[in-house]
DNA sequence: CAAATGACTTGCGTGAAGCAAGTGATCTGC
DNA sequence: GCAGATCACTTGCTTCACGCAAGTCATTTG
């Protein structure tokens, strides 16, 4: 699994690699933050070859992180709509700093119209993610206590 | 392991995570570029708790990616030294936003000076780990093609 | 030169991942 | 209004990776 049964330090890093230090769980974010996926379905063909048993446990996990939340489809009482929350939106930087070292070193097919923007205008992109979410009621509720 | 056998998307925070996508490996960078650890000891006694074979694996991989390399210590030759390559050093802006993530969302030990230092003089911060590397020869050669 | 150290390797048991198939609720087309 | 499709999972099974303990081998120290 992606989590030692054991916690280990507090160190901040090892923490975060707790909740996301395995090679599946930033994906799904990356898929609700920028490829506006939203159901199971979605996430399981996204193209990667996720295992559905898999993707079930990860989006549980995601839900009890707080990162995502899980709300029943108005629309279709069998689908379940996926939404990020701020804490998950706040992995926004993460992930952009890990599309530009992996865009930089690695052969990716990442557009560079994409990532030249992410290079030169990192606080635009980040706050043009974050507004994306804001508007329409997007960003899921919860964390008010 | 951390990554799956056969190769996914060409995305590019797939393709990183197929190398870092794990709970071990950024744990290694992080003692290297953080705490100054340099062999294979030395992250076997960082306190979270890997295991041998597990760390071994992980440095090969590490290695192979082109992130540390491996040198013969000149004073004790039962010693490796580990160092970041270039490639390496450029995580840094990575392990930075999981910082300020995780000590905003999660309950961590994360010295708050250290922390403030990275959210309010980011730019500062990650050239003062270039920085470091660059000065003495700290830094790894290759990379050179 | 014996004991210690450092960097691993080996062997074994357990748990997670991958794969294929199944389940139950809901929806759609005829 | 019912059969078949869809959706979100779950179950069972096999394979593989992890965690743990112990061992190996070169080098170094007392």
């Amino acid at each position: 699994m992606a989590t030692p049964r054991t916690q280990r330090s507090r160190c901040p890093i090892s923490i975060a690699l707790e909740i996301f230090g395995d090679p599946w769980t930033l994906l799904v974010v990356r898929d609700l933050m920028f490829k506006g996926l939203r159901t199971f379905n979605e996430f399981l063909n996204a193209g990667e070859g996720i295992a559905s048993n898999v993707l079930a446990e990860r989006l549980t996990r995601l839900e009890r992180a707080g990162i995502v939340t899980r709300h029943a489809d108005a629309a279709d009482a069998r689908k379940r709509v996926y939404r990020l929350t701020r804490k998950g939106i706040d992995l926004a930087p993460v992930l952009v700093e890990i599309v530009l070292w992996s865009d930089r070193y690695e052969d990716t097919d990442a557009p560079p119209q994409t990532v030249h923007a992410m290079r030169t205008q990192r606080e635009e992109v980040l706050s043009q993610v974050q507004r994306e979410w804001a508007e329409s009621g997007k960003l899921s509720g919860r964390r008010r206590r």
